[in-house]
RNA sequence: GACCUGGUAGCUCAGUUGGUAGAGCACCUCCCUUUUAAGGAGGUGGUCCUGGGUUCGAGCCCCAGCCAGGUCACCA
């Protein structure tokens, strides 16, 4: 690999490091007994520290140098003094190890007494410092000036993601995104197992991908000689806990969907399931606006959240609407009651793009996704949905067409979803039954399965359950006020970056000719190579760049030779 | 999948009908003992995303492709 200017004085000063006796990468730990954010908080002059992280900015003076040192929880500036360093007659440490062999991005440990400059800066005065591992790359370097204004931040989407770790180091508003999605679940956690509940994990490699409508990955197990799929959700394992006596199960699930790509959709995705015996959607929904408030509260400090232009307040409860209601609410149009074709007529009329595979759950759900999704900006319950478009949940107590489901809307986008869930083994039948035909029909959406299994269990019996699932990367992208998935992700899928080639093959042939006939005047070598005027500039460039010809002229004209 | 925008130094970005590739920061050399984005002086650094084409000559124009971001479509 070709590298850059930089990395070579990097690469020279390890080797200047190494012939001073100085191991660049030392194998044993390194004392440290404090942090920078301790060092702020319990400030006291005088204190003897021991701290160590990466050197993020230099200041140098003569013999005197401020830096930042940076560690997990943010940045101290540290005072080198050539004098203090190096007592004694030698002061090669400071000199040549500190001036000119450290570079920003280096890990050093350094021990030393605390003291507040002139201007009122806690500081770290070094006695003592050691290199822990030295840094070959240059690390992008934004800096803030005065007014808070940023320079040269590192903003290029495509390198933060697929160069994280230095995205993390340079921008701390980055990290604080992740801090906060480690929060996001901790809180879930504890809510949870507070009151009962156990995590536990299912198969993610599944024979039959059950438990949502969505396309899955497919891959194949050597040994067994069978396909397998990656999960598209655990619902159905879950419930299977259910019927094996558990009461309140939930799982934070790495899910994966094998569908298109954009800034909401990333092809895994972490979702958290749970499912609680004896309760039904009333309930659910009493629990799911607490639940986000106490998240609300743990992760931001508050349960107002902005969003772009929105301000969100998760504060309990939120208002609860149907979807019918929702439907009258924005088009003025009644589903109650209506047939495929009346409501096919009506989706057209509204100027929904409709077809003849979708069902009336279909068409429902296209009205709804169309008229009414974007306007709930304030988490708002939608519930009761037609019984075509949720083949795991229960007939509603009151109208066997509706479900006993709702979603959770938060700024026109689904975040929760949740049902009674069905129990009654011979309806589950039925319905998995009807999903085929709509498969057959076309709509690809619907399941091609019929899990057995999962019949089996529901024979034996279910307590009446309800179940949720809560898309994590959608709640953290409210709670961060970040419109891109792959903001609060660490590693979004990339396309692979593509390897360079060394040398061309026009490049080689060129050169072979060089190489047998050294030196040759230019234009016979470049009738020889037999290329085009484009292509022999770029070859000869090329060869010349990377230091294996060279153009001479002289009186007698321009002669290309090896070097 | 369609369209729009972008890809130039380690980072952020300029780059005039098409005429020797630039700036700031970083880096290197020298001077400087408590500084606050930026002390002074000098210097190094380039696959202008890739491949074709047009042209005496392409970072710039044309064609194809790659990668990314955005909008829409699809999808939850």
């Amino acid at each position: 690999m070709q590298l850059s200017e930089l990395e070579l004085v990097r690469r020279e000063k390890l080797t200047q490091l190494l012939n001073l006796g100085i191991n660049p990468y030392p194998a044993e730990l390194f004392p440290l007994d404090t942090t920078s954010k301790d060092i702020k908080q319990d400030y006291k002059e005088g204190k003897k520290v021991i701290i160590a992280g990466r050197l993020m900015s230099r200041r140098i003076q003569g013999s005197a140098s401020f830096a930042e040192l940076q560690d997990a929880d943010g940045r101290i500036q540290v005072y080198f003094n050539r004098d203090e360093i190096c007592p004694g007659e030698d002061k090669t440490h400071y000199n040549d190890v500190y001036k000119k062999l450290l570079d920003i991005g280096d890990f050093i440990g350094i021990k030393g007494e605390l003291f507040t400059t002139k201007v009122g800066e806690k500081t770290v005065m070094v006695k003592e410092f050691k290199l822990l591992s030295k840094a070959l790359k240059p690390l992008p370097q934004p800096r803030v000036d005065a007014d808070g204004k940023v320079h040269d931040a590192f903003t290029d989407p495509e390198q933060r993601y697929r160069q994280r770790y230095a995205d993390l180091v340079v921008n701390a508003h980055v990290k604080e995104v992740f801090v906060k999605r480690s929060k996001m679940f901790t809180a879930m956690r504890h809510f949870f197992n507070e009151r009962g509940w156990f995590e536990v994990e299912t198969p993610i490699l599944q024979p039959i991908p059950g438990g949502a409508a969505a396309r899955p990955f497919i891959t194949h197990h050597n040994a067994m000689n069978v396909e397998l799929y990656m999960r598209i959700a655990c619902e159905l394992y879950l419930k299977r806990l259910i019927v094996g006596g558990f009461e309140g199960v939930y799982e934070f699930a790495k899910t994966f969907r094998n569908e298109g790509m954009d800034r909401t959709h990333n092809p895994e995705f972490t979702m958290m399931e749970i499912y609680v015996a004896y309760k039904d959607y009333q309930w659910m929904m009493e629990m799911v606006e607490q639940l986000l408030e106490y998240i609300a509260l743990q992760v931001n400090g508050s349960t107002l959240a902005t969003f772009g232009e929105h301000e969100i307040d998760f504060k309990a409860p939120y208002k609860r609407v149907t979807m019918t209601q929702a439907i009258i609410d924005y088009t003025g149009f009644d589903i109650t009651g209506k047939t495929e074709e009346e409501l096919r007529e009506a989706a057209k009329d509204m100027g929904i793009t409709v077809d003849n595979t979708m069902g009336k759950g279909k068409l429902i759900d296209e009205i709804f996704g169309e008229k009414c999704e974007p306007n709930y900006v304030q988490p708002t319950y939608i519930t009761d949905y037609p019984k075509e478009m949720s083949p795991l949940t229960k007939k509603h107590r009151d109208n066997p067409e509706l479900t006993e489901r709702f979603e959770l809307m938060v700024c026109g986008k689904e975040i929760a979803n949740a049902y009674s869930e069905l129990n009654d083994p011979i309806d589950q039948r039925e319905r998995f039954e009807a999903q085929l035909e709509l498969a057959k029909k076309g709509d690809d959406e619907a399941g091609e399965f019929i899990d057995e299994d999962f019949l089996r269990a529901l024979e034996y019996g279910m307590p009446p359950t309800s179940g949720l699932g809560i898309g994590m990367d959608r709640l953290i992208m409210f709670l961060t006020n970040n419109p891109s998935i792959q903001e609060v992700l660490f590693f979004p899928q990339m396309k692979p970056e593509q390897k360079q080639i060394a040398m061309t093959d026009e490049e080689k042939a060129v050169f072979a000719i060089l190489k047998s006939n050294s030196p040759i005047e230019l234009n016979s070598l470049k009738e020889q190579s037999g290329l085009s005027n484009k292509k022999w500039d770029k070859t000869i460039k090329g060869l010349t760049k990377n230091k294996l010809a060279k153009v001479e002229k002289t009186d007698d004209g321009l002669f290309v030779e090896e070097v």
